[in-house]
DNA sequence: TCACAGTAGTTAGCTTAGCTAATGATCCGC
DNA sequence: GCGGATCATTAGCTAAGCTAACTACTGTGA
């Protein structure tokens, strides 16, 4: 094994567990509205990319198409999120934000950040800009 | 708002979505055995620690309680954690892996870490010395 | 043109994870 | 020694995730 690998295993050891324990306290510090976690991420992901298909949702998402079909039926419950069909191929459906679905978003993600940023903002200039560069290149691996 | 909150309120966002999606990650890359995430998560927990009681390892896992049992359970019934009695207080339990939970522990840790070693092996060694920098800070806030 | 293979979405049925509320057992302070 | 705290568990719920199987539709090729 290769120096490079060996330091990478520990890192992924140590990167793993440091996520896995921040994922839980966002997680738990889950505003009282009824908004879950993964509802509000599929939310952003529509938000941000205008419209999308169910599959490419869940592309998105990372989630199997039946999970991603039960988390749309949760927030188009709610009025969030609208399908129109397809325009030439009536297999697919598309979905989008609807006005309030703009909203509720805008909110939760506001009240979401709120103890995350609370913490960085606690963190040194220097701190802060090792996360932005680190939040970066995670993004970049999670893509891969 | 000051410019370091707004800052951070931006960092908070950008880091939130990048460990949302690399958790999907890594938890998809689950190997085919049979340890959950949550149920590796606390027997490395048990194991780093050595021994702890239910409560101790849901503080560290920040999970419920009621929670704690069932994960525990889990694990018990395949025999990879064994309670033992408090030597004062009866109404506690102390919980440690067994011979085997620290075998299956090892076999369960390199594979759930392949994955994301061999996406840190790729990247440069100024990325990855950002991201162990970023683990350390990361550990601390989720700490808070 | 039409049979058939492939794709999109959903449904069904399961396990795990997480929560709160309530219980039972024990501890400890007064 | 009584009464309020604390530890663990049970019960009962919801959400999240999976695979397998189904329906509806598309598109291709004989």
């Amino acid at each position: 094994m290769t120096a490079e690998r060996e330091t990478a295993e520990v890192l992924a050891r140590t990167l793993r567990d440091a996520i896995t324990r921040l994922n839980r306290r966002v997680r738990q510090a889950r505003p009282v509205g009824d908004l879950t976690f993964s509802q509000l991420s599929a939310l952003t992901s529509l938000q941000l990319a205008g419209a999308l298909t169910p599959r490419e949702l869940a592309d998105v998402e990372r989630v199997q198409p039946p999970t991603m079909t039960k988390i749309v039926g949760k927030l188009e419950d709610r009025g969030l999120v609208a399908r129109t069909p397809h325009p030439t191929d009536r297999r697919q459906v598309i979905l989008a934000p609807t006005e309030q679905g703009r909203t509720v978003y805008a909110q939760f993600e506001r009240a979401r950040n709120e103890w995350l940023a609370q913490q960085l903002a606690n963190l040194s200039p220097d701190e802060r800009s090792t996360l932005a560069r680190a939040a970066e290149i995670l993004q970049q691996v999670a893509r891969a």
